[in-house]
DNA sequence: ATAAAATGTCGAAGCGCTTCGACTAAGCGT
DNA sequence: ACGCTTAGTCGAAGCGCTTCGACATTTTAT
């Protein structure tokens, strides 16, 4: 591998030269520039880019903060993932991946003190998270795909939950459903504060309490079973219910059988949307599912910009991005043709 | 920060002799490695992963080369990462991201000078892949997560498609199945040497014609209308089919629409085997589907492991490994009680 | 006892780059 | 013509670490 130096005695200048054309940190002629450039191409001289962060302190390497959520990963953390990659090469910037315990800030703490990456993007943000709070404190760069309670100061990108359920409310309510639920994730998680199960929630309750309808919600563990007998629960407590909303998409196939078990059918008898979902699963299933799609990749992709943009910035700029899911109507949303209140079989 | 120096004064020794206590690379005393362990826990002393990099010519970085398939990627995908991650961790390493296109080699040569990884795990390899052959060329360190032509000299991990297709064959044999078809993924990823599509092609052929059974194979887009289209095809071709053994999962919801379409119901009419996906797709359609499981974590956790040992060993180890997927049979598959060759409506 | 090997430590020379201060040669207003 | 800024370049001092050679002090083998 050739150095700084070998294009240096190649082109006839300096060392220091070489790098201030590079950089463009320096004044160089032209001509100089020219034989610079002429000489590194002969040679194939790529920097190093271990060299070049140790002189200037700056790796140019991000940290993707990636904690492994209780509900299990999906397609959407991929997408995080791959458009914060992507996003972060388009800015001459790498990625790396921390997979970490979500509550475990000494880890983090060790791992921002090794001087390997200048920021980092933090994933799954709960409302009160000692991530946060650490990194706050350190003084170390980040930004948050998702948020935290109080964001004064610091950069993120999070989906408008109140506004994406305020329209899928207003979307059911104009096909003349009058009482909806709303299936929630675990009541663990909305406990321990996190961000999209909180806010649904109360945007839900805002949502069908500003419009007049009938709205009741639920929790529910991410498993099909689990979604079976919270639906029967739910039409048991409101034996109404034209319409469920739910941002807990395992939950799906136990819900649609509950109803294929009443005689029901999607979407005349009953109608589902699931909120921040993907393309991807909602055509797995029979009708295809209504969702309101997470804007994934361009989530991923202003979490590592923000945090760059904040790097490279000298003043403190911190962007915030509120996101709101697309609505895309499929098969398992219509008007209600139902009798409401007809009992199941 | 506190560098070694300052561990080294508080600690009255010489520079080198910290380093040689944290990295065991000379003997040293038990009372002085006391003595700087002492001096680095006061300090909060961490060591500095760019420093360490550049001064040992080893970064302790690998790569993960993240290419975007043509069908797009799912959850296997994403637990080759998070595994990978969570593998390199754990040996001392840091995963970066490189997503780039499939074959422009150049893109991938100007990484590898970067100085940056110590090696690459490649993944979506092809039978006869770019990035394989210069990767070779340059003598470049890499393992690969499934396999090119010739693997000679090289670690991987792949699915034993072979033995898995013949499981599949053999258990739906076993219920009694003797005309089946398999779905594959596009013609033009067969075309390509995209090896999970041209084994599983192959597996399929040798499994039938081995047992004696009746088996017609087709290629697919990745995509539910295509599926549709596909089995309606398949069964005018051969009214006999019992059963569908299918690695492209994104047909599914195509194929189940079109044997309801026939008034069959699954699995008691029509059997369903899935190769190579994941519990959490199974479970998203009625009834859930039997699969193959690709062991996704095991192969990212190997993928990064085989790369390390290769890294660390000083002679040339290149363990591969062939992992069969496991079967788990859920709800899409059984005997056939259909009077086989019974004509849709 | 005595050479040879191992143990324990130090200082200094890098790794490949950035960046600071200094220096030269123009270009500028007055 | 005069100092004065600006453009263009160089040399050297690091960044925080590893590693080599040297040296003193044991321990072991013979």
């Amino acid at each position: 591998m050739p150095t700084m130096l070998d294009v240096a005695k190649r082109a006839g200048v300096a060392l220091s030269t070489v790098s201030y054309a590079l950089n463009g940190t320096r004044p160089i002629s032209e001509e100089t520039r020219q034989r610079i450039f002429v000489a590194m191409e002969e040679l194939g001289y790529r920097p190093h880019a271990l060299a070049r962060g140790l002189a200037s302190k700056r790796s140019r390497i991000i940290a993707l903060l990636f904690p492994a959520p209780e509900r299990g990963f999906g397609i959407t953390e991929l997408e995080f993932v791959i458009s914060g990659a992507d996003a972060a090469r388009e800015n001459g910037y790498h990625l790396v991946l921390w997979p970490s315990e979500m509550h475990d800030p000494d880890e983090l703490r060790q791992l921002t003190q090794q001087g390997l990456a200048d920021g980092v993007v933090v994933m799954e943000v709960h409302l009160n998270d000692e991530r946060i709070n650490l990194l706050r404190e350190i003084g170390f760069p980040f930004s948050m795909i998702g948020r935290c309670a109080d964001t004064t100061g610091i950069g993120y990108v999070d989906i408008d939950f109140e506004q994406t359920v305020q329209e899928t409310v207003s979307y059911l309510s104009g096909l003349g459903h009058t009482h909806m639920a709303f299936l929630n994730q675990s009541q663990s998680a909305f406990d321990a504060g996190y961000g999209p199960v909180v806010r649904t929630h109360t945007g839900f309750e805002q949502a069908v309490q500003a419009t007049g309808l009938k709205g009741i919600t639920r929790f529910c563990r991410a498993a099909p079973r689990a979604g079976y007998e919270a639906f029967n629960e739910l039409l048991a407590e409101c034996p109404n219910l034209t319409a469920l909303v739910t941002i807990n998409e395992r939950t799906i196939p136990g819900v649609m059988q509950a109803i294929a078990d009443r005689g029901w059918c999607i979407p005349d008898d009953f109608s589902l949307v699931v909120l921040a979902s993907s393309a991807r699963l909602a055509e797995m299933t029979m009708p295809p599912l209504t969702t309101a799609d997470a804007p994934a990749a361009e989530m991923g992709r202003l979490g590592a910009e923000l945090l760059i943009q904040q790097l490279e910035a000298q003043e403190q700029s911190a962007l915030q991005a509120l996101l709101p899911c697309r609505l895309v109507v499929r098969g398992s949303s219509g008007p209600c043709r139902r009798n409401p209140g007809t009992p199941g079989q």
